[in-house]
DNA sequence: TCTTTGTTTGACCAACTGGTCAAATCAACG
DNA sequence: CGTTGATTTGACCAGTTGGTCAAACAAAGA
């Protein structure tokens, strides 16, 4: 008996979820305080727990949503598709998320490094079940000699290491690049790295 | 005229500096408290502001001290070396920190995802001037053809994604991996990425 | 218009937080 | 032993935090 909700729920619960992810993404979960996601979205403090029942609530909401957009990239990688393609094809995709889901990304990186309380079941669960998936494929691909004898699972990790670590780590490779555009050579530098490592 | 710090003052001073180090890198700054460092330490609260001024002067001693710690592998790294070698035993020496200190890994991890507040000024000093000395090495070998031309700062970066992945995003890699010693794999691995790549 | 339902807010609260302080306790040395 | 300085603590404080609530306010249909 639940009722559809109205423009302004939509409205508003939009408004607090992107806030949330500037606030979460920034400071973390505990690091983070109503009072900031409220002046973020534009409303008072009891206005959000008037769509949201708790701070929790609104984490687990955006870390929810944001579990299937950061499988897509995985998910598509296609068991019938040229091996080496397919594998530099997914860390390409991953490094744009990188780039055009920064907030995304760090608000996963300060979960994560803090031992993924909130999210702990879903990483032994989708996210295993997954990689498993993929892994099995690159596997296949490997024993017929398509692509190198590598790791599948240390693979996959090193696609997630070298893209994220650009999102996540921003201020570092600011302050160590000039370039304003750390991507631009990025993009290149892991295609090299890809096509190497595979190379049989 | 600062007077020599007794027996006492060395053995809670460190035993702050540990129970720092447990705290601060699972929580984060903001997420730790200093109750929850004082009981780490076995120290009452009031206690432990006798040794240290401010919560701020616990993390930042910490970090401070750290970072030599974390940039000695790269300051080993030899001109006169063997290139490939002293590559590889860079990335080597780094992943053999994330599986030996973890902790330490994961209070830098916590510290530049939320934008490295407390040592912005030493990533773009110390830290950079390191890596631009250690960038000019690499473009020199590459220059003599001694290694791939690959872009050394980029190289760097993938050196340390690679290597840190298995600290700061340990849950993670527990969840998908059935080992219980994820460094197993890693290392091979590692030694693999980084030989295909600078194949010149 | 009235009424019902959805929305917003000011005032408030209890728990927690970083930090202070005076007084108590301890260690060591003459 | 007594004294001096180092160490420890209970009580306390002001500011912040997540969350509540009744009352005020808007929207919209009858």
């Amino acid at each position: 008996m639940t009722k559809p909700p109205t423009r302004i729920q939509k409205r508003n619960r939009a408004a607090i979820l992107t806030a949330g992810l500037d606030v979460f993404s920034q400071f973390g979960f505990r690091g983070s305080t109503l009072d900031q996601i409220a002046a973020a979205a534009g409303l008072s403090k009891p206005n959000l727990l008037y769509y949201f029942p708790s701070k929790d609530a609104i984490y687990t909401a955006l870390l929810e949503r944001l579990l299937e957009t950061w499988l897509a990239p995985l998910h598509q990688m296609d068991k019938d598709g040229d091996p080496v393609a397919e594998i530099v094809g997914y860390a390409r995709r991953k490094l744009d998320m990188s780039r055009d889901y920064p907030r995304e990304s760090r608000l996963f990186a300060n979960e994560i490094v803090q031992g993924a309380p909130h999210i702990a079941n879903h990483l032994s669960g989708e996210l295993r079940v997954l990689v498993e998936e993929k892994a099995a494929i690159i596997k296949g691909w490997s024993k017929a000699g398509q692509i190198a004898d590598v790791d599948p699972h240390h693979l996959i990790f090193s696609i997630w290491a070298l893209t994220q670590h650009y999102a996540d780590f921003d201020v570092q490779v600011r302050a160590v690049l000039d370039t304003d555009d750390p991507f631009a050579g990025a993009g290149p530098f892991l295609d090299h790295v890809m096509r190497s490592i595979l190379r049989p």
